[in-house]
DNA sequence: AACAGGATGTCGGCTGGCTGACTAAGAATA
DNA sequence: TATTCTTAGTCAGCCAGCCGACATCCTGTT
């Protein structure tokens, strides 16, 4: 892959777009790429706890386990995001990334690397903290959610975000793409497999929606309050 | 106040050390300074939506409000930490900061001059964005432990992070001064008064702790697993 | 000392949603 | 086309911990 290819993917990110030609060739050098199928693994926190991951292509579930072995999943991350030790902090949860889309492109930098790039972009400080704070309030909204809401409701609102986020519009109906399980999205909206393909049938029941194994139509959004 | 005294506090704060003495002049320049006694509000993230707050002296809760208004306590935080629109980003939860110490002091910036001062320091940018990073860390470490962890499990840890961050051991025994309710622990364990008090005689008849209102005395902090 | 308002203590009833267990239906491998 | 593996569907049983209700205890105030 030559370097042109690299520039461009990062030319076009919402956080790299703030560099000029010198400052992202400098980013580019230090990039290290790295492919995924579907399923496969492409990272652990617990062996590669020095560097930082962005998507070029696809998407990834981020996964964490704690002591006794249960896993959670923590985030669905797509093109353009990052992972890994974003927070340039460096003691580390033990979590994985998997490819849950077919083939999935991701580059990384060593730490240090890309902690000597920011220092010396005082713009690209900026944003990265920016964006840093972003990830901080969508944290706390995950929290905020699971405190005060009931499963049902954080169904509603996950497929709601998600619709919002990446449904294509047919007619009146929003369709999604769908690349994850019941078990999965049960994780992440902290709940089990079989409550939530029992609320799938309930809005199925209602109207609201229908779904296959691997599309999801929203035939009623303003209903997922 | 002088500009001496400001100074000295920014000085030996952990963030605003990496600057020069021009540079916490300029800083200085653009603080604002508020106190509080206790149980009185500091801070409202309606009004005021473009201000980072820092700690001088003392303790706080910050409050959220959900949509129906309940309310959550959300964090306790004490000299030196900062809280407010610290992330940069625009979009505000509603929340709320009170004094729990006698006096608290604290200081702010406008979000936009506190940019500025970041993007002319790149030591403070990287710094800074470290610092973010950690806040995330921490909450999703709550929000981990919410997942994974039952009420006792979580009074546990949450009472044997309070020993380690700010007991004072005397004998054996680890006192820590005591500014909240059980309803305050409830909230940030995300449980309910009733259990938190039960949990607590139970600890207590155990043998692993003694409390009055307004202190705290561990006798077993390995107990606390 | 009396009072008020908040913080604790205690208890029984109730339920959301987890658990396990088993079946059925797609997908993938061969 | 048979076999195997993963995902989805369904249901009865169960329980941690929430909820309401009320009693009691502190602490600061008058």
């Amino acid at each position: 892959m030559n370097l042109e290819t690299k520039y461009w993917h990062l030319h076009n990110h919402q956080l790299f777009n703030a560099l000029n030609s010198a400052e992202l060739k400098q980013i580019c050098l230090i990039t290290n790429f790295k492919t995924a199928k579907k399923g496969e693994i492409i990272y652990f926190s617990h062996d590669e706890a020095d560097r930082v991951y962005t998507i070029k292509r696809g998407t990834i579930k981020i996964v964490e386990i704690d002591d006794k072995g249960n896993e959670i999943v923590k985030d669905i991350l797509q093109t353009g995001d990052l992972f890994g030790q974003f927070t340039l902090v460096n003691q580390t949860l033990d979590e994985y990334a998997v490819a849950v889309s077919d083939y999935v492109t991701c580059c990384s930098f060593k730490l240090t690397d890309f902690e000597d790039v920011i220092e010396r972009n005082p713009v690209l400080a900026l944003r990265y903290t920016k964006w840093v704070g972003f990830r901080l309030k969508r944290m706390e909204n995950r929290y905020a959610n699971l405190v005060f809401k009931d499963v049902r409701a954080r169904l509603n609102s996950f497929l709601k975000d998600w619709a919002v986020k990446e449904g294509n519009s047919e007619k009146n109906e929003i369709v999604l793409k769908n690349y994850l399980t019941h078990q999965d999205i049960a994780s992440l909206i902290c709940s089990t497999r079989q409550t939530v393909t029992q609320l799938f049938n309930e809005l199925k029941e209602k109207n609201i929606l229908d779904y296959s194994r691997n599309e999801i139509t929203i035939k009623n959004l303003s209903a997922l309050t």
